[in-house]
DNA sequence: TTAAAAATCACATTATACTGTGATTTTAAC
DNA sequence: GTTAAAATCACAGTATAATGTGATTTTTAA
């Protein structure tokens, strides 16, 4: 999964959840300037600020085989 | 997902390939020392750090829905 | 429209992820 | 029990993620 549809699927909960880039970021304790990047997929945001906000959104990210294996 | 279990499914998937630490670090572009404690859990690896090492491992990172729903 | 809120952006600073190196410890094979 | 390979660890240096600030643009609601 890429910084851009990481950024995407962030966004497009938030836009879900119906909450500000400002509350998200205050709530996940990380600014709105690196909430903003990895939004846009401006960023390379560490695990522990992707874990802040999903755990914020609801979400989680998982790590699962390929489909195809090796 | 905790920075402790995506280590440990790293490695856990490292040891299932049979590969060392030095030839998925090498494999990935990432030096030893970063992977080594990425996989005790002892680092805060970025997302690209993550998707260096999941490629090269067969794994994919994947943002969910938490089962209990907002 | 316009006013307020939200988002976008640039930029300097601070915190820290990552690297490189070398040493030590652990594991595996003989 | 020796040797070699692999993993663990400390530590200094470099690169960059994250912050803070202020300004500008866009969106939204009245």
């Amino acid at each position: 999964m890429s910084k851009k549809s990481i950024g995407i699927q962030l966004k497009e909960r938030r836009d879900h959840l119906k909450i500000t880039q400002y509350e998200v970021a205050d709530l996940a304790g990380i600014s709105v300037n690196t909430l903003y990047k990895i939004e846009r997929g401006q960023a390379n945001p560490t695990l522990e600020s992707l874990e802040k906000l999903t755990s914020v959104l609801g979400l989680e990210l998982t790590l699962q085989l390929k489909s195809i294996e090796v």
